[in-house]
DNA sequence: GCTAGGATGCTCT
DNA sequence: GAGCATCCTAGCC
């Protein structure tokens, strides 16, 4: 096991994303430690993508989407659930990687507790479902990935194989090739429109 | 097993 | 005041 260092996420988001699928994300927490793996993605470039929070450039919300790399941003999606995405590139470019979906590994009961789902395939495949899983929330926004107590370990897993599709839920930019996941694996959210195969 | 549609409240215009 | 980077339930096959 070995934590992700800052130099890993200093790179453009459709470089970062596909890397991340495998990677284990883990969160101590008062009652244990919750981790699970990597499956799906989701790339943002920035002030270039019309999908990107950062696209209307700095607001308070996405402040840190602009700021160093390795930092945690997260957001509440529909007023309700909360998105936890890792800043990619340089401080002043705008950049991010959101997580869509854990194969869970460690905690399970914890995560059972927090979400009060029957089935273990429901626990965290879907990006509000793994931030309440692993208890995240959008108090966390800002937080660093490296020196705290939420952070991505490499165990040298990888995926035999990576597949690309259209990003989900989006009503701008959504014909851009950035979403990524682990092709076959139980844990990958379904999405909501037709999906496109590449 | 699948799909459709409503809930919900924060964020920026 | 409109627009969401979503989730859950009910109802149907």
């Amino acid at each position: 096991m070995s934590k992700l260092p800052r130099e890993f996420f200093a790179r453009p988001s459709p470089i970062v994303a596909p890397e991340l699928l495998g990677k284990i994300l883990v969160h101590h927490l008062p009652e244990g430690v919750a981790a699970g793996r990597i499956v799906e993605v989701e790339a943002y470039t920035g002030q270039t993508d019309p999908g990107s929070h950062a696209y209307r450039g700095m607001t308070p919300r996405n402040t840190v989407m602009f700021g160093p790399p390795g930092y945690v941003y997260v957001y509440t999606s529909y007023g309700v659930h909360a998105c936890m995405n890792v800043v990619t590139e340089t401080p002043g470019v705008a950049g991010a990687v959101l997580i869509r979906a854990l194969e869970p590994l460690q905690g399970l009961a914890i995560m059972e507790e927090r979400r009060s789902a029957r089935r273990q395939r429901d626990l965290a495949n879907g990006p509000g479902k793994l931030c309440r899983a692993l208890g995240i929330s959008v108090s966390m926004d800002g937080t660093d990935l490296e020196g705290s107590e939420l952070w991505i370990d490499d165990d040298g897993y990888r995926p035999e194989d990576i597949a690309v599709s259209r990003r989900i839920g989006l009503s701008q930019g959504s014909e851009l090739p950035l979403r990524f996941y682990i092709p076959g694996n139980r844990f990958v959210s379904r999405g909501r429109p037709a999906d496109q195969e590449t």
